[in-house]
RNA sequence: CGGGGUGUCGUAUACCGGUAGUACGCUUGCUUUGGGAGCAAGAUGACGGAGUUCAAUUCUCCGCACCCCGACCA
């Protein structure tokens, strides 16, 4: 993509209507825009970072055996009323047509859910199920904040399994439980698994999936030295207490986001709706649900709070919008710019995401927007690079510099 | 939802009961070209409504929007 053809441009000012970092730099530099307290559209960069997250996601569901599909948004009213939802949650959309018909907007799915996988699953030997999708969510939120990290409108994965067996929903659990540490990994992110409480929507157990960051709401208390984490609202200790599962040394409290959660919905949907199958021995028994979220657009904003530097967004690798920005410095030596042009074709057709930023500006204008917008690796030509003959490579992360030949900069990038 | 605050060119800000200024951005021209260039010329602005006043962007009230703290966030 030539940078002079983008369609958005960066600001040198952060809007003062935003406090959070992820908003600020987000707005800054062109990924998002701000539609109303929030609510954001997602620009042609942040579409791509948004691309790029959801496509880790659905890879690493794909692999646990979950089945993408996609549900409507706009809701009918009649099975959030069956379920007691309508009244029940208070952060439900409820909207009426000028017919003054009344429907909901999803702001979770098991009400749609479960009576699509009844119209499927008779049999237990039609279970289990994993079924997910990749999309809006709406929630009435008394306040919006933290930017693109608590919105109305938001992204969100939402997976829901349907099990025979408490065992075998347990079994499950671990292997999204795995999957969800890949996802953050290829993220960058350390993720920490909590047990938190269900709400008042279950009975039962869930998990939080947990990254420490400032600009997360929740309080953890967790240990270095093995995997105990709890959120402070159930934790039974304190900072500073022993590690109750390794003992080696003393918890640490700090704020986090939460990246994703599991819940453990038991029986209570399929009672709701008379979702039955029969078991082997011809006696109906209801299905164990279980419904693993989590928010692409919130994982976005984390990656954004976590690793950002005071020059602006540093993203990890598999998610920046691009991998290499190519930086060409305007020169009157037409040269510079035919071997930007050529390194661009090189780079492009083996497969590299280049932004080429070939606008006419000069070199400090677009250092700075290439430090903003983040992507990985920038490649530097210019007439000091040309005279030596090799480009000027600078990581993002770590600002290091390397001087590469074309052979070994496609190596590097394709291997 | 309770409390508090803010609404001024595209963005960030200043001042003011009487002609609304600056910076960046934008347009045109010239110069410049390795860390957000310089000069010159130009376009663009007071959230909506009501009230007070000779006069309101400024004061008052209502509405709306946005922000912060809290509560809320199956």
């Amino acid at each position: 993509m030539r940078q002079s053809q983008l369609f958005t441009k960066t600001r040198r000012e952060a809007p003062s209507d935003e406090v959070s970092k992820n908003a600020q730099l987000l707005i800054r530099a062109g990924y998002v825009h701000k539609e109303m307290a929030g609510v954001y559209s997602y620009l042609p960069l942040g579409r791509r970072v948004l691309t790029k997250i959801e496509n880790i996601i659905r890879a690493e569901m794909d692999k646990i055996g979950g089945q993408e599909l996609r549900m409507a948004t706009l809701h009918p009213s009649e099975p959030w009323k069956q379920t007691g939802a309508w009244d029940g949650v208070d952060v439900l959309f409820k909207i009426q047509s000028r017919t003054e018909k009344e429907y909901a907007l999803g702001q979770s799915e098991e009400e749609i859910v479960t009576p699509i996988a009844q119209q499927y699953a008779h049999s237990y030997k039609d279970l289990p199920i994993a079924l997910y999708q990749i999309g809006q969510k709406y929630r009435d939120e008394l306040r919006a904040k933290s930017g693109i990290m608590r919105g109305r409108e938001f992204g969100m994965k939402d997976m829901y399994s349907f099990h025979t067996t408490q065992d075998d929903f347990d079994r499950y659990y671990e292997i999204v439980k795995e999957a969800y540490f890949k996802i953050y990994k290829r993220c960058n992110l350390d993720a920490k698994a909590t047990e938190a409480s269900g709400g008042s929507f279950s009975e039962k157990i869930s998990y939080e999936f947990m990254v420490l960051t400032d600009a997360g709401e929740d309080d953890i208390l967790y240990c270095d030295k093995c995997d105990y984490c709890a959120n402070v609202e159930v934790a039974k200790n304190a900072e500073g207490d022993a590690c109750p599962k390794c003992g080696q040394t003393k918890l640490q409290k700090a704020k986090a986001v939460e990246a994703g959660n599991v819940f453990d919905l038991g029986q209570k949907y399929p009672k709701a709706f008379g979702f039955t199958y029969k078991a082997e021995d011809g006696s109906d028994h209801y299905p164990i649900v279980g419904c693993y979220g989590m928010g692409t657009t919130r994982l976005m904003g984390t990656i954004v709070e976590v690793f950002a530097d005071a020059k602006g967004i540093v993203w990890p690798e598999e998610v920046a919008p691009f991998r290499v920005h190519l930086i060409e410095i305007t020169s009157d030596n037409a040269d510079v710019h035919t071997e930007a042009a050529e390194l661009y074709r090189e780079l492009t057709s083996a497969g590299v995401e280049v932004l080429w930023d070939d606008r006419d500006a000069r070199a400090g204008e677009k250092f700075a927007d290439s430090d903003l917008i983040g992507i990985p690796l920038r490649i530097v030509v210019s007439e000091k690079t040309l005279a030596a003959g090799k480009f000027e490579c600078v990581e993002r992360v770590s600002g290091k510099v390397e001087h590469k030949s074309l052979s070994e900069l496609i190596g590097r990038l394709t291997s």
